[in-house]
DNA sequence: TTGCGTCACGTAATCGTTTACGTATCGAGG
DNA sequence: CCTCGATACGTAAACGATTACGTGACGCAA
């Protein structure tokens, strides 16, 4: 590893300024920035991030917290988080919360001790605890959720979306929507999509109809199972995740219903998941990749405090107007 | 943030005893052990990793590279390297390769910056420029990949799988096999796979078919009509990877035939995606996470060189025996 | 010519650790 | 009693950068 000192020994200058030209501050004349940007390219030399961070007490490093590493939606965002960091000359550290806010703490505390640019959350709210293990210099910004933490966020305004997504079946003739909703433990963000979905419902006269699993593909199998119970006549489903609202479509076709013809189904978020069924699956868009860029540019100090960025109806295969009723 | 000297002060003791406590290294009485460690309790001291790296010459941070950070077989690798790394306490810096080495390239000279203890290769072939722009002195391994680098690698053999992939088809009765395969770009996965299939096709004197996409779901559509083109009567595709696989269950339930009845459908690596269609896809199954899990393990310097982790067949709802010739 | 402001550097302290080396204390063996 | 070897520390020098401060040269106005 080649240090300051030595491309400023080949230069012939001292230390002070081979880092002022790598710096850009001023206080070297054209030549011998010339000079000391010769010698850096021939002895590639790279400074030192540890030793620039001590120094500096920051360094360049980001770090991201998921509640999971394979995430589907995190992913997206982390994607986001990634490019846009890398753009602005940063790192990505990853760490994941799990079940419980126990890891959460822990890596909040070995990432305080690289003392980050700032901490990205997705999808997850802020603890007492966790702040204490951050400590209040780290600037943290919560993505994908907005209200439960005073933090700075990016999100889509959830509420709106869903009541826009339960609409837009309503304006297809439905009235017998069940929803599939997420679980209790990501209320501030199911709690709002279900309020949506409800206020859509209310205003054209329809009654809400709600069962629960837990966002995952498996969990709405026995979800759906005790929306149809409740209902056989449902002519739509709107699932709050896409991997639930794959498990409809599937589900559905499983009974032999057609999907659209039959049943409607209208999931949430946009992840790959809603391109892997047939036909593929409409949803409530969220723009998880600007979402994760805005998140960064937002930690670094540019934008306002509370973004809310715009969400989409997107049609694809899985919805249609109301089926025929047989006559 | 408080400093080492600081809960050296309150004890009454030296840095160096301090620091010598928090390292487990010798030269201390059990007396000063019990009131450090309270200080440090007290203080809420943690050890800047900045500092120590600089003076060791090495952090704790573990370097991942991906094809894309959202790729979803990765993020499962992702996901064993994190939790083990964890166990280690080492962190985990996220970066993707894109297409071409430039990015990646341009991310390894900043994670030089870092001192990292390793770096993980997810899916990727290491360039000579790649080398140079980490430095000689930090250990490398490549994960999913075995061939094409000289580096220590944790991976499946691949033509075996597929060649058992193959031939548990062959077994259900199968002789008119379609392969879906990869592209040329990866090909250093694809090719021994390729081989798997076409030794246990002549093994019974089946003929090989193949078509290529780029082992996403979209791209397989075309390969598929190519397949169908040239044997309208194939009983049974083999898809080098889950996206594939779940595209050929759509697509050959949109074309009336029922899976696995008509058609079996054995997919590849069993990431998350092979759960999302209906049939569920059988697959031949990589144990991704622990792939990634062994691969920090071998990075921090347990294991022999050279691991391959076993395969699995894993039959879910997507194949079944031949169907019935009409007659 | 003198004086002063600017420019272009150099010097040296500093960030928070680790660690080689020095040292005081104490017990035991001769 | 003296010596020797552990044991349990303390001292101070690094690690590689940044930066406040000092300084010599130069230009220019008075």
């Amino acid at each position: 590893m080649t240090t300051i000192r030595e491309v400023a020994q080949r230069v012939g200058v001292s230390a002070a300024t081979v880092s002022r030209v790598v710096n850009g501050v001023p206080g070297f004349s054209e030549l011998t920035r010339q000079r000391v940007l010769q010698a850096i390219d021939e002895l590639g030399y790279e400074p030192d991030s540890l030793a620039r961070g001590l120094k500096t007490s920051h360094s360049a490093l980001l770090g991201v917290l998921a509640p999971a590493v394979s995430d589907a939606l995190a992913s997206q965002i982390m994607s986001g988080v990634e490019s846009e960091a890398r753009a602005h000359g940063h790192a990505v550290m990853l760490g994941r919360t799990g079940s419980g806010a126990e890891l959460a703490v822990e890596y909040l505390r070995t990432l305080r001790a690289y003392r980050p640019a700032g901490v990205v959350l997705i999808s997850t709210a802020i603890t007492p605890e966790m702040r204490r293990a951050v400590g209040s210099r780290v600037p943290l910004v919560s993505v994908a959720i907005r209200k439960g933490n005073e933090l700075p966020s990016v999100a889509i305004d959830d509420e709106l979306a869903a009541y826009e997504g339960t609409m837009s079946l309503l304006r297809s003739g439905h009235r017998r929507i069940g929803l599939l909703a997420g679980d209790e433990s990501s209320v501030l963000v199911n709690a709002p999509r279900e309020r949506g979905y409800r206020r859509a419902m209310r205003a054209v006269g329809a009654k809400p109809l709600e069962e629960r699993g837990n966002s995952l593909y498996e969990s709405a199998i026995p979800a759906l199972q005790r929306l149809w119970q409740r209902d056989p006549e449902l002519t739509a489903i709107f699932a709050l995740s896409d991997e639930m609202g794959a498990a409809a479509v599937n589900e559905a076709q499983r009974r032999g219903l057609r999907v659209p013809e039959d049943l409607s189904v209208l999931g949430f978020d946009d992840t790959p998941t809603s391109r892997h069924v047939h036909p593929p699956l409409s949803t409530v868009a969220q723009p998880l990749v600007p979402m994760g860029e805005s998140a960064v540019r937002l930690l670094l100090g540019q934008g306002p405090r509370n973004q809310v960025l715009p969400h989409r109806i997107i049609a694809r295969g899985s919805t249609g107007p109301t089926p025929m009723p047989p006559h």
